[in-house]
Order: structure tokens, then C-alpha cells, then sequence
DNA sequence: GCGCTTGCATTGTGATCGCAATTCAGGGCC
DNA sequence: GGCCCTGAATTGCGATCACAATGCAAGCGC
């Protein structure tokens, strides 16, 4: 327990924490609403509290975790239409915009690596594992932005994933992962192909449309 | 220097810290591509490196700091002309839509209010006191955001204001506060007098677009 | 005189302790 | 039986210490 790493050679171990929080809150492990303690998070991540307390920090910096004001303890944000309705507008302009950006900038190499990513996510679908189709999804998307090179915009997009986690955890609790697909990414792929920026654009624009107009079916149903 | 506080009376210490550094990039008391570190931060404010490293956490997230990812040194970022591209494309996606959300919120208070922060902001530019416009620049416009009643856009427009701080203070000091303001802020409150959206929006838009072009040139000059 | 190396200061990270405040359960009182 | 009050446990915040690693500069060797 006590064993002192070399801290230079790998990741901090606050960065380790911070992704642990990050995929319990994508995958929904942690509900949204409950409230949580560092002492709790450190007890069962098995460090000391103080690399929570950093990793925390940053999550609640990305609003991905909230303090109650009141007793300034940490809590899940909690789903509402009002939050669901900022988050896709704001994915609406991003997320098509470095769509558009990585096109403009995309090789063979990209469209061969969308494509093996895109395969592996019709699989996961297909076996209905839908941990491995988030992830497969999270993937095809990222690495389409990352062509973008545009490190702020791509900030911004990881930033509002994370915020959006939760919501999707929730879409397939209750409708399934089947229904999501209306295959856009197909589309997308052929966009990149072609350099058509504009394409990409729509066809993740589309993309997303879809999948948040879903979100917002399953969240009024859950009201 | 060692006064435990009553912590619950006011904001904690790793609050204030956050806002006296942000003040400090803002205003450009901090030179950007400088390093700055935890414990001479501590000394400078007269606290503990403990709540500077919370601080830090935050302002790192907000991409308001950086970390050099080879020494894990903090520094501040530089200011380059793709990062001012992107910021400004967010700008003008975000804030203009905040814009139209308020004015169809607005109410003949915060008119009022927004009368009489810029007529502040006309003293200054009068004076040539550039903090104090600045400042008023600030609260005109987040004043207004305020209302639109969007969580989540509002943190996304701060955390921009932030990111563009240092960019300002470098347009002030090379061509001067008088040549930025062409008066919109007029245009946008007479737009939310009448509750007109889209009228709200094109005002600030425009009044962001000019800033930004502003801040362009400067930039250019400088390389 | 110049380059390299060694030693010291500084840096970020993590652990541990203390404090004030809130939360919660239990038990006594009416 | 229901309410309140009290005490223990939990929580977030801040301070201090320890440690590995980097940066920096003085001093040695050539």
C-alpha cells in the first residue's frame, strides 16, 4: 500500500483517478443525483485522498461533478431537459465543425482507421455489448476530431462527452443501443474519404441530431 | 499567518486564490509563455501551497494554465494565432446565442442595469482607464448572459473570456482601448428593450467579430 | 578560458494530521 | 408515540512533511 512510485515514468496517479471517475461517470457506475465522498472515492480506488481531491477538482472544474453549495459536499449532476438541451446545441456546433476540419486535413490513413473502428462498433452492436459499442462509438468519433487539429474546439467536445455521459447511460437503459444506429457514420466516412468537408459536417451533424433527439425522448419519458 | 478562518462565513481560501490568479491572467499581470510555480504563487498571495494547487487544478482545466508535459512545470499558455482562431469561433458561437436567450428573458431591470454599465464603460474609455473598462466590458456582457438562464453555455462563455484574457491585454497595450469599442453595446440593448432575439445576437456578434479582428491584427504584429 | 560534472535549490506529487462544520442515529423527555 | 437534543462519525479544507525529479550554477579538470 505504501509502495512509492517512480512518479516520472507513468501517468500521475491523480490522472489515474481522474479516469477511473470519468469512465464510472460515462458508464453511469456512479448514479446521477448521489452524492459522494473523497475518503469514499480513495477507500475504494485504494490511494490516499489527496489525488482524489486533484482529480475531483478537474471533474468538477468540467462540471462532469458538482458541489452542493450548501454543505459543499460533492455530487452527480442530475439529468434534466434543461441541461440535455444546452449540451446538444453546443455538440451540434463543435462536434460538426471539427468533423468539417478533419476532412479538410484527412489521409487513407484516417479513412482506413474510421473504417476498422466503425467495423468493430457494427460487431458490438450486432452482439449487443454495449459498453464496447459507447467505447467503439467514443473512438470513431475522436478520432475523426483529433485529425481536426484544433486542441481547444477538440477540449470543448471532450468536455461535453463527458457531460453527456450520464444521459447516454440512461438512452440505453431504456431503448437499447439498436435503436440509435441509423448508420451516419458510413456517410461521415465517405465525406472524409473525399475531402468533403462539408459533407462530414452534415453527416455528424445528422449524427448527433439523432442520437440527442433519443436522449431527449428517453429523458421526458423518465419525467 | 496562522489564523485558522472560520471556514463557512465566507468563500474559501482556494476560491479566492482561483479569483486572484484569474484576475492576474486576465489583466496580463502574468506574462503568457512565463512559469509561474505552487509555492512562489503561495508566498506572492500569503497562503499555504495547498489551496494554489486546488486553484491550479481548476484554472489547468479551464485551460486557463498549462502544464509543460515534460517537467509537469505550470506555465502560462502562449498566445498563437491558431489558438485565438479557435477562440474566437467559439465566441461567436456561444455568446451571440446567450445574447438572444437573454433578451427574450430581459425585463426592464436589467435594461437598466446594462444602461448603467455602459455608461461606466464610457467614463473609462473617457478617462482612458483601461482596467476599469475592461472590467466593465466583462460585466456588460456577462450581465447580459446572466439572464439567457443557460447554465452550462454561461461556464462554457467564461471559460473562454479566460482563455482570450492575455489576448486583450495585449491589444490594449499596442493600440489602445478607444480604437476597440464601436459602440454595439447601444445596438444590443436596444435590441433587448424589445425583446428582439435575433436582433440581440447580430449586436453582439458584431461586437465580438470586431474585437476579435482587433485582437487578430495585433497578434499578427507581434509576430 | 571552456566544457562537463557535481551539488544544492526548487518543483510537483502524495501522505498524514488537525480543524470546523454538517450529518445522522440514539435516547431521553413531554 | 412523536419531538428534540446530544454525541459520535463523516466530510471538505488547509497545513506540514517527505520524496523523487528537474533546473541551475558553481567549481573542477583539461
Amino acid at each position: 500500500m505504501k509502495t512509492r512510485r517512480p512518479l516520472a515514468d507513468s501517468t500521475a496517479v491523480h490522472d489515474q483517478v481522474y479516469e477511473a471517475i470519468r469512465q464510472a461517470l460515462i458508464t453511469g457506475r456512479i448514479a446521477p443525483g448521489k452524492g459522494v465522498s473523497l475518503r469514499s472515492l480513495a477507500a475504494e480506488l485504494g490511494v490516499s485522498p489527496m489525488p482524489v481531491r486533484d482529480a475531483v477538482r478537474r471533474l468538477v472544474a468540467e462540471r462532469a461533478l458538482a458541489i452542493n453549495p450548501a454543505n459543499k459536499r460533492l455530487l452527480v449532476p442530475s439529468l434534466t431537459a434543461d441541461r440535455l438541451e444546452q449540451l446538444s446545441l453546443a455538440r451540434l456546433w463543435v462536434e460538426p465543425e471539427l468533423a468539417a476540419r478533419a476532412a479538410a486535413r484527412a489521409d487513407t490513413g484516417l479513412v482506413r482507421q474510421l473504417q476498422a473502428i466503425d467495423a468493430d462498433l457494427d460487431e458490438a452492436l450486432r452482439l449487443g455489448d454495449v459498453d464496447r459499442y459507447m467505447a467503439a462509438n467514443h473512438a470513431f468519433h475522436f478520432a475523426l476530431y483529433e485529425r481536426a487539429d484544433a486542441e481547444i474546439l477538440l477540449a470543448m467536445a471532450g468536455g461535453l462527452w463527458l457531460q453527456i455521459g450520464p444521459f447516454m447511460r440512461v438512452v440505453f437503459g431504456r431503448v437499447g443501443a439498436d435503436v440509435l444506429v441509423a448508420d451516419r457514420h458510413a456517410e461521415a466516412i465517405e465525406a472524409v474519404k473525399a475531402g468533403d468537408a462539408d459533407g462530414a459536417r452534415r453527416a455528424i451533424a445528422a449524427d448527433l441530431s439523432e442520437g440527442m433527439d433519443k436522449m431527449r425522448l428517453a429523458v421526458e419519458a423518465a419525467a
